[in-house]
RNA sequence: GGGCCGCUAGCUCAGUGGUAGAGCACCUGACUUUUAAUCAGAUGGUCGCUGGUUCGAUCCCAGCGCGGCCCA
């Protein structure tokens, strides 16, 4: 039990309690059980957003409706209250001829945060707007605390994170984000679902952290006395699901990482995972242009969508380039002589390239592995509009298949839209014996240190060993996504709650370091 | 992990080596169709924390905390 921050005594905070007592004095419930009401104030907004005045009073309309107060005007024996439910905002006329004694007398003592709810008829103010003209009022919770300020709203970005309630009570454009952000779920999910895909949960504590690249957040079962970790993709356990016949499958859930916090990183962060058998990653780029698409247009209006002082188009078809041509193009560029796509493929010839563009190789990374990081350093970041960068070093793609001409080179594709990676996918890996000696090549590189390589599954390899047909498969960032389509800069603005280091408040547990367990 | 920047009233922000200001909010008064309501007046501060320099630090210096941006 932790003791509740205690809010500092401020004047606003002795005035507010002051009011509710001088309600509860007058035999105003302080906290009532509930209030029935008729309509939502979006509900009305919607219905009679656009009536006029002369119909509004003609109709009488009678409404009973909720919700939190952000501004009062005062005019001594009237004024204007508008509240919100979250999404909208109406107008409450309030006037003293108009109510009992005791609901003026609430009236008057209501603070800005307040919630009420309010019964009476709809009309239209001198200046058009939309109002309730009250009849009458309940006091339904007090706001102990002042809001934001209301012109400039809440801007710090701590605080709005911190506390969300806030960004959300006072900021209408944080609220649009997450309403974006569940329409693109619910695209997504029709889209697949419409396709023939089944949805699964598979776990998110794993024995052996696998299907990425990544390092893993460690944790312990008690009574089984194992070390568990938190996954870092669902991606094996789906393909699982794959040999066992589910031939088309998809997952919506969370991945965590033990990595950076950033713009682009927030340790855990959503993943859509789908595969589908008898595929190849080809099928899987148009199906991604498909998909993409929809989700734009049914999410946002538009499959044009605004994103700093860019304009990202979703139509399909996306743009496709080779890996390999992408670093050979851009080094020459860069560098002034030509470079092909061959160079790329010798050791010796892309470490002296990439030491000229200014990168440190190192002793442990091949050929493959270099020319990703040249593509990072020179391509990524220019890539606005929506790009298939396809055909990627095997040495980098342990769960890929080669191509059928070039076993230095798997079938495997990311989708990059202004800069940053959003999707990654290929056609899976399917053969045991190959897919062991990628495990092995794994383990070498993490003896040599490398600690995010990938680790040996041997459940896994049995699996594969039943039989995985040949399938496609594809991860999609949703936070990423979400990003770009409400033109948020930070990953932080698209997750409700993300990680935040906590402010030190005095005593507090001393953090355990996963790393020595 | 490194570099740079920020932290001042509830919120948004100014500002200064001599103990601090505005707008909104809050409080008092006026006001029964306003909408950033208006008008008049009055409150409100551990200037992130801890040290140092100084007669004196919110300001200069150092460390720490939290956050932001960039880099790895």
């Amino acid at each position: 039990m932790s003791e509740p921050e205690e809010p500092k005594e401020n004047d606003q905070l002795v005035q507010r309690r002051a009011n509710l007592a001088a309600l509860v004095e007058r035999g105003v419930a302080p906290y009532p059980q509930s209030f029935r009401c008729t309509d939502t104030v979006s509900a009305i907004v919607a219905a009679h957003g656009d009536t006029s005045g002369d119909d509004l009073d003609a109709a009488q309309n009678h409404t009973t409706v909720a919700g939190r107060i952000l501004i009062i005007r005062s005019f001594g024996k009237a004024r204007f209250l508008v509240i919100s439910d979250g999404v909208s905002r109406l107008q409450i006329y309030v006037r003293k001829d108009a109510l009992s004694e005791r609901d003026f007398a609430i009236a008057v003592r209501l603070d800005i945060g307040d919630h009420i709810g309010v019964e009476g008829r709809l009309f239209r103010t001198r200046t058009d707007e939309l109002s309730v003209w009250a009849g009458s009022l309940e006091f339904l919770a007090k706001c102990f605390l002042p809001l934001p300020e209301k012109w400039h709203g809440l801007t710090d970005v701590e605080t709005r994170y911190r506390q969300r309630y806030l960004d959300l009570i006072v900021n209408p454009a944080a609220r649009r984000v997450f309403e974006v952000r569940a329409r693109v779920l619910s695209v997504i999910r029709n889209f697949l679902v419409d396709r023939g895909f089944l949805e699964v949960e598979t776990p998110m504590m794993h024995a052996v952290a696998g299907g990425a690249l990544a390092r893993p957040f460690t944790t312990h079962h008690n009574a089984l006395d194992m070390p568990l970790f938190l996954r870092i993709a669902p991606e094996l356990y789906l393909k699982r699901l794959v040999v066992g016949g589910v031939e088309r499958v998809f997952e919506i859930n969370r991945n965590f990482r033990n990595e950076g916090v950033s713009t682009q990183h927030n340790p855990e962060f959503t993943m859509l995972e789908f595969y589908q058998a008898y595929s190849g990653y080809q099928d899987l780029m148009t199906m991604t242009e498909q998909m993409l698409a929809a989700v734009a247009r049914e999410a946002t209006g538009s499959e044009e969508v605004a994103v700093g002082d860019e304009t990202v188009s979703f139509a399909a078809p996306f743009r496709r380039m080779r890996l390999r041509q992408a670093v050979s193009e851009a080094l020459t560029e860069k560098l002034g002589t030509p470079v092909s796509e061959d160079d790329l493929r010798q050791r010796e010839t892309v470490a002296a390239l990439a030491t000229q563009v200014g990168l440190e190789p190192g002793a442990e990374q091949g050929a493959g592995k270099i020319t990703v990081e040249i593509f990072e350093a020179l391509c990524e970041r220019a890539l606005i509009q929506p790009t298939f960068i396809y055909d990627f070093p095997t040495e980098v793609s342990p769960l890929s298949k080669q191509r059928d001409d070039d076993p230095d080179t798997v079938e495997r594709f990311e989708l990059f839209v202004v800069g940053m990676e959003l999707a990654n996918a290929f056609s899976e890996l399917n053969d045991p014996v190959e897919q062991r000696r990628r495990f092995e090549a794994q383990l070498r590189g993490r003896e040599a240190g490398d600690l995010e390589a990938h680790e040996m599954d041997e459940d896994y390899i049995r699996a594969l060993e039943y039989g995985l047909p040949p399938t496609a498969g594809e991860g999609v960032g949703i936070d990423r996504l979400v990003m770009v389509l409400t033109d948020s800069p930070s990953i932080r603005d698209v997750i409700l709650f993300p990680l935040m280091r906590p402010k030190a408040t005095g005593d507090h547990a001393e953090p355990i370091d996963p790393d020595h367990s």
